[in-house]
DNA sequence: GGCGAAATTTTTGCATACAAAATTCATTTG
DNA sequence: CAAATGAATTTTGTATGCAAAAATTTCGCC
């Protein structure tokens, strides 16, 4: 028990880099259009050119960043359409988890989504909606997790990870709170019951919902901040 | 009308590597397993090892290539386990594809398509199995097209891109042939009828049976070739 | 004073150089 | 002769250097 202390190798520099630039790139901190200035991301990541390039090279192939001949990269910065585009592939995605979950969830994943689910209601009771945003995240990935698929588990999160920074600061009202609230209800009823096609049909309307808020949201951002939303591309 | 000749500025060199690199894999050139050597690769790209990492970075973010830290990189070598569920997330994806392309399919589209359909049962007919699976490829790729949804492709192509290499010789026996022709038949006329739903189905089953020719198949080459089909990772 | 063009600066893209890790090979020893 | 050890070589990972393209500034001109 000794040994493991100091001697962790660690991950290579551009795996690092390339998590602490998704981790910017998620919450916003690299602002979605705005462009990856190499210098200067090298200095506040204390590592050189190459592997920050090398890690801006996995990004793009993630979707996060696009990349421009010979004028870098900038952060995606998404359409409305490129948002309905991409929650309709989600809506897909969670769907399948849902529907290969209900056939394949132990009893143990059952009971501890059960107990994030009773959290989260905590959370929507105190209308404490930076906790409700975390575990329902964690209900969903543990849904997908429970599918058994590494492949689809791979796919969800490249997909989400682009809509990971507008679902930060989506503040929906209480009625749309309440639905998702209430068909957090019903999936884990299905979930319970092992009946893949209701939960298949829970996140869909689920997701479909979520777009709706996701992009009122975006319109009424683009509407505050005169017309600096329309420049997106 | 002129100057447009000599000016094309090409894209990138680590684009054209990745590009020429992902071909490779694809067509099993480098062997699922093979170890990409930098130096060889360079030679053989004539390019310097900047721009080939680069390209090789992407890879790995595509799934194409897994990164062993101080080791490099090699071709991804998917287990059966592997081929089951990279099936099921692709199931999941052209189902949806047909679910969508059946709502917003052109008139143009469906009649390209169909005439596809023609082609490749020209190639059944001929057992022109080259022609037949490269027509095939065609179809399922314009299916995917009429869905009118650019991230549904992007991530098709991804998830589908792995499984390239072992689709190229899976050499079905004629009854799954026949099988595959007869769902083929469904495909255009659900597709035909705007039906989402039947070609939801229809694609459903398509993959699932087509999963089952690849694993056969794949069985059979690690049975030939002594033990060596276990030793994937 | 404003507009446009040329020069400067900055930034990106690629190549090379250097250091550390891994592999290979030879040698030694039991 | 096999296994193990250690040196030599290869290979990967990172930093730096150089050239071309883009962005910016400055200067000239109307």
């Amino acid at each position: 028990m000794t040994a493991e202390i100091i001697s962790i190798p660690r991950a290579s520099l551009h795996e690092q880099v390339a998590h602490r630039l998704r981790q910017m790139l998620v919450e916003s901190r690299i602002a979605p259009g705005a462009k990856l200035n190499e210098r200067e991301l090298c200095e506040v990541l204390l590592v050189s050119r190459t592997p920050l390039r090398e890690a801006i090279k996995m990004l793009a192939a993630e979707g996060l960043v696009e990349l421009l001949p010979n004028r870098g990269a900038i952060a995606v910065a998404l359409s409305e359409e490129d948002v309905r585009n991409t929650f309709e592939v989600m809506a897909g995605l969670e769907a399948q988890s849902g529907e290969l979950a209900a056939q394949r969830i132990t009893d143990a994943e059952l009971a501890e989504i059960r107990a994030l689910h009773f959290e989260m209601m905590a959370a929507y009771t105190r209308a404490d909606l930076s906790n409700y945003y975390r575990i329902n995240a964690l209900i969903h990935s543990a849904i997908n997790l429970a599918a058994r698929n590494p492949v689809l588990t791979a796919t969800y999160r490249q997909v989400n990870s682009r809509l990971q920074a507008l679902r930060f600061r989506s503040n929906q009202d209480g009625g749309k709170w309440k639905a998702a609230v209430s068909e957090h209800e019903q999936m884990m009823a299905a979930l319970c019951a092992h009946d893949s096609a209701a939960l298949r049909a829970v996140l869909l309307q689920h997701l479909h919902n979520k777009r709706d808020v996701v992009i009122a949201q975006l319109r009424a951002a683009s509407g505050n901040a005169s017309k600096t939303g329309t420049d997106s591309k």
